[in-house]
RNA sequence: GUGGGUGUAGCUCAGUGGUAGAGCCCCGGAUUGUGGCUCCGGUGGUCGUGGGUUCGAUCCCCAUCAUCCACCCCA
């Protein structure tokens, strides 16, 4: 009797052995830096209140409406698997009194849910890495986001292959008006308006500058421009925040377009694009919310964030062939025993050399198995040294050590010459 | 939610209306304690699932599920 299969669940994958070490790479560099620039991270919970996210995002967006993984706890209330990261570091910031006075540098990084259907870098469980700031509204602190970003995609190699876009949403009031103005515009147009067009009009009006739809272009090409339409402050903010690129040297186009998808954003918003993921270009994407605490309770303060998707950069890395060499090389060091004495005393060598030197890769064989299979064990392991603990060194107390990538004579050593010579030839083992 | 493609061995894929094959992987041997190359042998599949047509379906038809890509939207 063949059971069913229980499979995953729709859009939701699991991170197989062979993936994993690129994950971890990119985590190393992550965590490397956000260090170097002084942020700190901060981990929330996967479920949060349903009403969270309905105030922070936004009722009337996509993700609130029809992506959110929501159901009742057995007290019968309301929660929500997180579809972002930034309502939650919010809610932790106030609930914990992080932004009383002060200015905080925070970065997080995990799974986020969204009900949508899958496809090429975008699945229903997938993880970000972002970082809040706040208590801090100038554009030098929306730079260093920025430039915290373009130095991660230079030291993984992504710097030709990523864009640079901005715009400024203005002040909540100015974008609020002009989303007034924009209404007025497209409902004089209707009879160009396609359907899409229409549903967005009252819910998204901004959404409809970036419709593809040919017979809109024109007249999305008269349409009233959200950067004519900013509040003096919102302008110099901008401005200044061009002026602080251009002299650090990153390059940028604006894109009076951008509209980003959650209701919270006001003034700086920025994406970061790849034309080589397919449909899917956005690798990171973030602004300004300034009005996002207050709106969940806090004292009003300032704040501007951004998260990258770990899925759609690892793709990225991966399709552009970015993936240093050795990442798959996961063992330093095979130890291959033969009869019960011999395996015994291996396990003991192994602890043994982890003591002596705790950075070694050192996989130790279990299982038994004739000569030939352990050293095609050895082999496939990746490991440049072999061990052979058999009768005769087990008899004389020694160790053979085999070079399985170099041609290195094969040597017999007792434990503390080959200690030594494992620490010369792994120098970071110690 | 909409549209299209694909479901055959662990993986990548051939194939035919008469119940299946290759390569890789894995195991063993040629080689008593020396891997990679070569050669030989072996394990492994209710051909996604359910129904229909047929003497007979992995193949044709319908449904369903999964998966991929695109739309929408987004990281």
């Amino acid at each position: 009797m063949i059971l069913s299969k229980i499979q995953a669940i729709r859009g939701m994958n699991d991170l197989l052995p062979e993936q994993s070490p690129l994950w971890q790479y990119f985590e190393g560099h992550i965590r490397s830096l956000m260090s170097r620039y002084g942020y700190q991270e901060i981990r929330t919970p996967i479920l949060e209140q349903t009403n969270l996210f309905k105030r922070s995002i936004g009722e009337v967006t996509d993700i609130v409406e029809k992506e959110m993984y929501t159901f009742d706890d057995r007290n019968g209330e309301s929660l929500t698997m997180r579809p972002e990261g930034t309502a939650s570091v919010v809610r932790a910031a106030i609930e914990s009194g992080l932004l009383h006075n002060q200015t905080q540098r925070l970065w997080y990084t995990g799974p986020m849910f969204r009900y949508e259907r899958p496809q090429k870098g975008r699945y229903r469980q997938f993880h970000q890495v972002g970082a809040e700031i706040f208590g801090l509204d100038g554009p030098d602190i929306d730079v260093e986001a920025i430039l915290l970003t373009a130095r991660l995609w230079k030291q993984l190699g992504l710097t030709e292959h990523v864009t640079l876009e901005l715009n400024s949403l203005g002040s909540n009031e100015a974008r609020a008006a002009y989303r007034e103005r924009l209404i007025e515009y497209f409902s004089a147009h209707m009879d160009v308006l396609d359907e899409d067009a229409k549903r967005r009009l009252h819910t998204n009006p901004l959404r409809i500058l970036d419709s593809k739809t040919p017979e809109m272009q024109n007249m999305i090409e008269q349409a009233p421009q959200l950067l004519d339409h900013l509040d003096d402050d919102s302008r110099t903010h901008f401005e200044t925040l061009k002026s602080l690129l251009d002299s650090a040297g990153i390059p940028y186009v604006v894109n009076p377009r951008l509209v980003r998808g959650l209701d919270y954003y006001n003034r700086t918003v920025f994406e970061w694009t790849t034309t080589a993921l397919g449909s899917q270009g956005t690798v990171c994407a973030g602004g300004r919310y300034d009005g996002l605490v207050e709106q969940l309770g806090g004292k009003a303060v300032p704040a501007v964030g951004f998260a990258m998707g770990v899925e759609r950069l690892v793709l990225l890395l991966d399709t552009l062939g970015l993936v240093p060499g050795d990442l798959h090389q996961q063992v330093d060091v095979y130890l291959m025993a033969f009869g019960e004495a011999a395996e015994r005393q291996a396990m003991l060598l192994g602890e043994s050399l982890r003591d002596a030197l705790p950075g070694l890769r050192l996989q130790v064989h279990c299982g038994g198995g004739s000569f030939k299979s352990q050293m095609k064990k050895a082999d496939r392991s990746g490991a440049n040294i072999a061990l052979i603990l058999g009768e005769d060194e087990l008899r004389d107390q020694k160790v053979s050590l085999k070079y399985m990538r170099e041609s290195l004579e094969q040597q017999t050593l007792n434990e503390s010459e080959l200690a030594q010579l494992l620490a010369e030839r792994f120098p970071n083992a110690r």
